[in-house]
DNA sequence: GTATGGTTTCT
DNA sequence: GAAACCATA
């Protein structure tokens, strides 16, 4: 009877799991998770992985089996530990398989850097990186052609359910994760963290029966509205694998041939998943060099004043503030949100793209070092398929379109809550009295905007066209 | 200077 | 909930 290792990354799901099914017809398995020094987690996605993990094991024990937890290089752990169990199964007289090929070319190829490894395993993407080419043999550089050949090529692979029984070896060691100081230590900042999510497996299927059943028919209309909780919310489960994105994209189309939706923005956004993977796997340097390399020279303003504020939710606007807030209390912020908030820091601000993706790596639950990386330059416009450095988000008619009645705003800035909707988005420019009826004091309860969003565009503008991009 | 108490910060 | 911060006497 073989035995295999099996190296957990970002696939921390029983159901739908490739490796896991082959590695058990193999014989019997130890599951293995790496928590690998290299992989710099953030503080909520810190929060998750603890979870998350706590609740894989859990399944995993109730199956027979245990998930063995080792701290250290992935590249010594595995290769070591695989060895360790053939000695002992030379020693006991057993004949076993050739086993822990999968994870012995992922360690010699492609461990460059650990970001990057992240998305070796094949099962975390539709497609393969590699693979997916253009008719010149390189990399996608631009989104529509790039979705255009992955629905060409993409061929989910079969669901299976999470085995009944996993046949484990039994005295590996594992380390206790409670010693790995994942959750918060000093004080408990995790309450709207707890209320907002379940990770593991059970909540990544429980999120997508619910998206499915009530949110994909209006999900078009009902995506852009951060009031509305009208998004799947499933970036976090995706990231970790704690559901695979065949079971997504095999459930969202069978629903959507129920449902009659004709064309299904979701699975374009399942697309910009696989993009941001794509652009990552092929530039190493996403996360800190601009893709257009002429931004390097822009000439970004120091200002740790204003960085604070815009972290803590204390920038004077509105829905900025209540998407940082948002961001800070649950680890999650809506994605058209995201694109304010971001364009408030990288042009109204004019603070380095840079500054905002390691604060979004930090506090958010999804954290993923391509998507985040890949959108913060979307968003800055030095990133290839970017939107053009000129689009720069006027906040509050951002605000007054996607948030009209002002009920995001007034969740995430209860200082606001009183004023009515026609001065949330901007109450600077509401009447004395229509303040005092709110018991706002601009400066005082809440703060008064730290930029002129006029004059702040105007600079950007200046600076931006200094670069002198082509087109 | 320094003792006190209240507030803010910390992921 | 502890430490750091700030205003006041």
């Amino acid at each position: 009877m073989g035995r295999s290792v099996l190296w957990l990354r970002n696939d921390l799901r029983l159901a739908n799991n490739p490796a896991l099914i082959a590695a058990l017809e193999a014989g019997q398995v130890v599951p293995v998770f790496v928590l690998d020094p290299a992989m710099t987690l953030g503080a909520a996605s810190r929060w998750w992985l603890h979870h998350s993990l706590s609740s894989l094991a859990s399944e995993i024990s109730a199956r027979g089996a245990n998930l063995v937890l080792r701290r250290g290089e992935a590249r010594q752990i595995i290769p070591t530990l695989a060895k360790q169990i053939e000695a002992d199964a030379v020693h006991a007289g057993k004949s076993h398989e050739p086993w822990l090929r999968e994870a012995d070319r992922d360690i010699a190829t492609s461990l460059s850097t650990q970001r990057r490894a992240f998305y070796r395993h094949r099962s975390a993407l539709m497609l393969d990186p590699e693979q997916i080419k253009t008719k010149a043999g390189d990399s996608y550089r631009v989104y529509g052609p790039f979705a255009a050949a992955c629905f060409e090529a993409y061929m989910p692979r079969p669901l299976t359910d999470a085995p009944k029984r996993i046949r484990g070896i039994g005295q590996i060691d594992s380390e206790n994760i409670d010693e790995w100081e994942l959750l918060p230590t000093k004080f408990d900042w995790a309450d709207g963290l707890r209320a907002t999510w379940q990770p593991g497996e059970r909540g990544a299927q429980q999120r997508l029966t619910q998206f499915l059943e009530f949110g994909l028919e209006p999900y078009n209309e009902r995506r852009n509205l951060p009031a509305a909780a009208g998004t799947s919310m499933l970036s976090p489960h995706l990231h970790w694998g704690e559901i695979s994105v065949d079971a997504v994209w095999l459930a969202t189309k069978a629903a959507n041939t129920k449902h009659h939706v004709g064309k299904n923005a979701f699975l374009k956004e399942l697309l910009w998943r696989e993009f941001a993977a794509h652009l990552l796997w092929h530039h190493e340097t996403l996360a800190t060099a601009p893709m257009k390399p002429i931004f390097a020279s822009l000439l970004w303003r120091r200002a740790p004043t204003e960085l604070r504020a815009w972290k803590r939710g204390l920038t004077g606007v509105p829905i900025i503030d209540a998407g940082m807030r948002q961001l800070w209390e649950t680890g999650w912020m809506h994605n058209r949100v995201r694109m304010m908030a971001a364009s408030f820091l990288v042009k109204n601000l004019l603070i380095r793209w840079q500054d905002g993706e390691s604060w979004f790596w930090d506090t958010l639950v999804d954290a993923d070092a391509a998507s985040n990386a890949a959108s913060w330059q979307w968003v800055a416009g030095c990133g290839v398929d970017a939107t053009p450095y000129f689009r720069i988000f006027n906040p509050v008619l951002q605000g007054q379109k996607f948030d009209p009645g002002g009920d995001y705003v007034r969740r995430y800035i209860p200082e606001l809550a009183g004023l009515p909707a026609r001065y949330i988005h901007s109450p600077w420019i509401a009447p004395e009295s229509t303040l005092r009826a709110a018991r706002v004091t601009l400066g005082k309860t809440y703060p008064l905007p730290i930029v002129d969003l006029k004059a702040s565009r105007e600079r950007a503008l200046t600076a931006f066209r200094k670069l002198k991009i082509a087109g």
